[in-house]
RNA sequence: UGGGGCGUCGGCAAAUGGAUAAGCCACGGGACUUUGGAUCCCGCAUGUGCAGGUUCGAGUCCUGCCGCCCCAGCCA
């Protein structure tokens, strides 16, 4: 068949059954159907034109053998219907008005109309109508690009946080909401698109910012000591559920002597324009206290492993009653109350926004980010999160949005991040580097 | 190259022959800030792929060109 369709440019040629006659063709169907022919033995054709500059016009084939078990219909049927052909069908005997698909189906409308009309199906007749499909950058959408990422183990199945399927988005903590924002905003075309998924990520920080709860969460830990606080002194500080809604209320979280701090919160040598704790500088500890530090704990190999810091009694709550000001207020837990948790960190799933920008001989594969996942085994959270339940969305204050991941067992917490919050100081310290 | 589509800002996308070509994201700047978050303000297409034409008036109509996407599965 393939040698007798003609190319783009050639018209195809007749095949030598074409004239049989109806009756012939029955009876040949029948056999088909009744299992007489192995697959791909025989099939029916729709009679059309092989002259035509459409492909699929030239005499496309409506029915095929393939003797394998329906997911419904087992073993019944060893026929089955093309695409092409059962769609139009389908459409029509459903009542369908308008069959939306994608762009790549225009050239395959004539021939949709064409069965709804050469079968005589009541009026009013479907129309197809075809769209641009969704891209988006920095990941594929199509379902055999995603099907070969689970099959060759590029992720962990279709529900991996970083898949774009409704499981896998489900798990990494978009909410329908904001999916449903995003679906208004970009609009429906026929113009071949791809959208950016900053587009996405800003569409479910500002629902996520209105909604989700705050907690104090360190990724990275590094120890702070305040070395003026008393040993074995336990202060309790009201800290805002979130800033976005005072009906959200405050929480308790402890404080003591011993806490922990972001690694990336202190630098030896601050660069320019670094506002957190570096030696000698103060900083406010969010709802908590102004503490200066005073000194660095290296390891032999010359690793900060423990910061030390001198605590303002006077700035209790993070206030500044003298009006001083400080550039930076930095989240922290107490040590000794602060629970373990693994936080999965995800990036996007290829290198480049456009998966088909390849070099020669390569394919979209060679696309794909390696560094998509890091997960963090050494975290520690708010004792308020322990009883987190599957899917429940927090933000982590000055990091992001995350969620708690399936894999939560008891005394086992799991958080996916979600997205990050928007981060000026790391725009300012890249064009630096 | 035969057929089918599509060209408006960095990315989406409105504008149905009529006022100065919407809006959003991104980006840049500023204000404010107990999250470098949020919020607010300002900037961001002398011009709609290009060249002509019609018209009082063209992103929109006409002609020609250019560019990009899809089609040669017994896949969907």
């Amino acid at each position: 068949m393939r040698q007798r369709r003609g190319t783009l440019t050639e018209p195809g040629r007749a095949c030598a059954h074409r004239d049989r006659s109806a009756a012939e063709s029955l009876d040949l169907f029948r056999r088909m159907r009744a299992g007489e022919f192995p697959d791909g033995a025989r099939t029916l054709r729709a009679r059309i034109d092989m002259g035509s500059g459409n492909i699929n016009m030239r005499d496309p084939v409506i029915y095929r053998i393939l003797h394998a078990p329906h997911p419904h219909a087992g073993a019944a049927w060893c026929l089955y219907p093309m695409y092409d052909y059962a769609h139009p069908l389908e459409d029509a005997i459903e009542g369908i008005t308008h069959s939306i698909c994608t762009l790549e189906f225009e050239d395959h409308r004539p021939f949709y109309d064409w069965v709804i009309d050469e079968c005589e199906l009541p009026e009013p007749h479907p129309r197809q109508i075809e769209f641009a499909r969704l891209n988006l950058t920095y990941t594929v959408m199509s379902k055999r690009k995603l099907l070969q990422l689970v099959q060759e183990s590029v992720v962990s199945g279709w529900d991996d946080p970083r898949m774009p399927t409704i499981s896998g988005l489900r798990r990494r903590g978009f909410t329908p909401e904001a999916i449903r924002d995003f679906a208004d905003r970009i609009g429906v075309a026929k113009r071949d698109s791809v959208v950016d998924v900053q587009l996405l990520e800003h569409c479910l920080r500002e629902d996520l910012n209105r909604r989700a709860p705050r907690k104090f969460a360190v990724l990275r830990p590094l120890k702070l000591v305040i070395e003026n606080y008393p040993v074995g002194q336990v202060e309790a500080f009201e800290v805002p559920n979130n800033p976005e809604d005072p009906a959200a209320g405050t929480r308790t979280v402890p404080f003591s002597r011993v806490l922990w701090i972001e690694h990336d919160d202190f630098r030896e040598t601050p660069p320019p324009k670094y506002f957190r704790l570096s030696p000698g500088h103060e900083v406010r500890l969010r709802s908590a206290y102004l503490v200066r530090c005073t000194d660095v704990v290296k390891d032999a190999a010359g690793n900060v492993v423990e910061v030390r810091a001198a605590y303002d009694p006077a700035t209790r709550g993070g206030a500044t009653p003298d009006g001083r000001k400080v550039k930076a207020t930095m989240h922290w837990l107490s040590a000794a109350h602060a629970v373990p948790a693994e936080v999965r960190l995800y990036d996007r799933l290829l290198t480049k926004p456009d998966a088909g920008d390849v070099g020669e001989g390569q394919d979209w594969k060679s696309n794909i980010n390696p560094d998509s996942i890091e997960v963090l085994g050494n975290c520690w959270v708010e004792a308020s999160l322990a009883g987190a339940a599957s899917e429940e969305r927090f933000q982590f204050e000055r990091l992001g949005y995350f969620c708690v991941d399936p894999d939560t067992a008891a005394g086992r917490l799991v958080f996916n991040r979600t997205v990050t919050l928007r981060d000026a100081w790391a725009k300012i310290e890249q064009k630096q580097s």
